[in-house]
DNA sequence: AGTTTATTTCAACGCCTGTTGAATATGGCA
DNA sequence: TGCCATATTCAACAGGCGTTGAAATAAACT
């Protein structure tokens, strides 16, 4: 809500024109502001000169390091954390607490400010204006979906993952977009008290599907 | 996807400059060309001119008859269905059934176009670009969480009401707006089977929060 | 010292946006 | 018939957008 465009920032003497004690970290300061601009207003409504205000920049430099709105975007969204090696951990636990493990890492790593922002501007940006869905969508499945599934030893694993994320979509959208007044203001272990018999139905027990096959996807 | 500018309207001549035989349903007309504009491009990703491309007409005319954007958005949005009606009627059905039916008139719901394009513009706009997202919140909780709230008879209605709302939200999400593969390929009773079972922890099963007393929220 | 090279800013482009005010044609009414 | 109110369009506005290309500055290399 407040960016007054100074942000902290490795100073090496005040910026001009030209080329200044190599600072490297100003890309990153960029990448930064771009995400946080993302997750709160998501990619159509934030503008490169906004984040490049927020980042106290010029947007011509933005443009200058990142190419384009949409390759910035890109690069403000890769994520935090790499699930195809932390979900195995999670699923190596003992059958009776795996599925409170699962809900104990989604809640905490929703604490955390970067995954949050990841994730709110992911969702936030599911929207098909200016080509950001795509990759949304291509970065949940590659990133999130198919390691989960890939783990999953049950029955309809895509599928299981899927309704899994759609759970993860709704909390993100209930805690921290919308804000919902009681959700929002769960305390963590609450949370993963309400959360973890939904991950147990979600990923391991019978599903009750009518016997039309599995239902696999591939790609 | 393909909006060619002549869509079905009670013909009444060809309109020019100037007061045509009195057509009141142009005004209906423009608010459902609306209505699926936003729920495909959300808020921010639709523009007055493309409504009004798809609706047939100047754009001048859709701020003629809604004010602004901000009013028309609000229009679109009026929900197809009476919750504080519908609800009760689900929640009298013996005990054991009610998570089913209420599941049931969830996807069932979702089913129907225009309740769909309702949630999904909903959803999708849930940004805080123009202002969409206060209306969104408050039609949220006004017109879905609260009656669901005040039919419930367990502990933490609001609470309760307010999960369930999130999960069906990441279901719109994974259904509707991102497209997840799996999800959106489910049949509808299928999708019965897999949700109710969280219908009915969220709604009537105890919840095992800590005992920090009740979370209530008043307005 | 002089040349190159990378960083940063400046200025402008064409486009799209929401909104406004005037012009015009028609239907209803006296 | 003549007037008035209303529906509809047209034309323009001021501002924001993503992007581009050139100019300026300073570090790095010879």
């Amino acid at each position: 809500m407040a960016y007054t465009g100074d942000m902290a920032r490795p100073a090496s003497r005040t910026r001009g024109r030209g080329r200044p004690t190599t600072d490297e970290g100003l890309r990153e300061v960029i990448r930064q502001a771009a995400l946080t601009q993302f997750a709160e207003a998501g990619y159509s409504g934030t503008s490169l000169r906004k984040i490049a205000g927020a980042a106290g920049v010029d947007p011509s430099l933005v443009l200058h390091y990142f190419g384009s709105k949409e390759e910035l975007f890109a690069a403000a969204l890769t994520p935090p954390v790499d699930f195809s090696v932390v979900i195995p951990q999670l699923l190596s636990a003992p059958e009776s607490q795996r599925a409170e493990r699962v809900a104990q890492f989604i809640v905490q790593l929703l604490d955390r400010p970067e995954p949050r922002q990841t994730m709110t501007a992911a969702v936030r940006s599911a929207t098909p204006t200016g080509g950001a869905d795509v990759q949304v969508r291509r970065a949940i499945t590659t990133q999130v979906i198919r390691p989960l599934a890939e783990a999953l030893q049950s029955d309809h694993p895509e599928l299981r993952a899927a309704m899994l994320g759609s759970q993860m979509v709704g909390l993100v959208m209930a805690r921290h977009v919308v804000g919902l007044p009681t959700v929002a203001e769960l305390t963590s272990e609450d949370l993963v008290a309400i959360i973890a018999p939904v991950v147990q139905r979600y990923l391991f027990d019978p599903l009750g599907l009518a016997a039309t096959g599995p239902t696999e996807v591939r790609g």
